[in-house]
DNA sequence: TTGTTGATTTCGCAA
DNA sequence: TTGCGAAGTCAACAA
């Protein structure tokens, strides 16, 4: 098997799992892994087939040729349209739970707004602490550089309108890598790491704040 | 089927297609979409067969429940030992390319280290030009804002080191995008578009500079 | 259509 | 083993 495209890939012959789907999409499964095919075409896609070889081209001009050895098994079934998965626990339930448990950030805090708005997007939660500051909040599930960058911007942004600034920044995460605690507390931005479970269990002091 | 993880999800009754691999692995896939499936579990984990029923366990204690309701098809196979996929063309490659063939852009550079580190991540390569001053490159495949941003950072950060001070930036990608390289001049950094092909096919003047 | 951001990311490399 | 950055990332959502 062989691709061309960003990259060119070469797979050496062997027995394989290769399934075809509904849009045309193909996948190259070895037995063992994760879930990431060996190679792989993505929707949408177009597969020909002369005798004893697949060649799948994408939108882009990106080609698979798969040379077909010998078939163990072929099978074919319609699975028909998918009702898709629901999800609980995500970057939008922290943000929700902090927005709630706001006072454990200090007392007489107030929420400004959940999504506030600006020219470079939205800022997660936008506060007022006990002395009327404005504080920028930035939630991750996972707190890296480029949720640091991102805050960062927006604090640039922010504390341009007098009406708001000072603005004082807020990372918060479930975990926080030390190369972003580093870099944020190098700019003046507070690191504070959330515990999910807790958050979800009580209505009060569900923070480790560092 | 529903998931029980750092999320819960929940995935409503109908037909698709279920993977169990060698390691244990289960994927469950719909007729469409990308290669990723619906839902899974990672090796390593383990699967115990309730009647109608599957319970996948992995080792940090997530688990997946999988309602068997009807099966239309059941088969098992061994696919053996996979040679494993061979890419080409990817980041490291460049990076390695050019530390060999440095000379390119100037004479009499040499190479501190790959990976330079830092504390806010490692250089992608250092060095030091004719006159000894130094020099940090970031080597991209594609070249973005997000890749000259990075490069900002570590040029400001190493810039405060009087031992390595002044500190000049290369940025190097097979391909930079207008965007990336009007900040990266405006910065004063150098950009310099890498000829893949030509790199690998010769060990001299295989750069455009821009 | 294009860009931005999150993800049960997965994967690979270096310390 | 751990940590961090890249990925043919994929996918959802907004502009």
């Amino acid at each position: 098997m062989d691709y061309a495209g960003r990259l060119t890939a070469h797979l050496p012959s062997a027995l394989r799992l290769l399934i075809v789907k509904a849009d045309g999409s193909v996948l190259v499964h070895s037995d063992g892994g994760s879930y990431k095919p060996l190679n792989w075409m993505s929707p949408p896609c177009r597969l020909t087939e002369e005798q004893g070889r697949w060649i799948v081209t994408g939108k882009s001009g990106e080609t698979l040729t798969i040379e077909l050895e010998e078939i163990i098994s072929d099978s074919s079934y319609q699975l028909g349209q998918d009702p898709g998965l629901v999800k609980d626990g995500v970057e939008s339930h922290l943000q929700e739970l902090l927005a709630a448990q706001l006072k454990v950030l200090g007392a007489g805090w107030r929420l400004v707004r959940r999504e506030f708005p600006t020219a470079i997007g939205p800022v997660d939660l936008m506060c007022r602490d006990a002395a009327g500051i404005s504080v920028a909040i930035e939630v991750k599930r996972r707190g890296e550089i480029d949720g640091v960058e991102q805050l960062t911007r927006y604090l640039d942004l922010l504390n341009r309108d007098p009406l708001l600034a000072p603005v004082l920044g807020i990372f918060a995460a479930q975990e926080i890598k030390p190369q972003a605690r580093a870099l944020a507390e190098d700019r003046g931005i507070r690191c504070v790491t959330l515990d999910y479970e807790r958050m979800r269990g009580t209505d009060d002091g569900a923070l480790r704040l560092f």
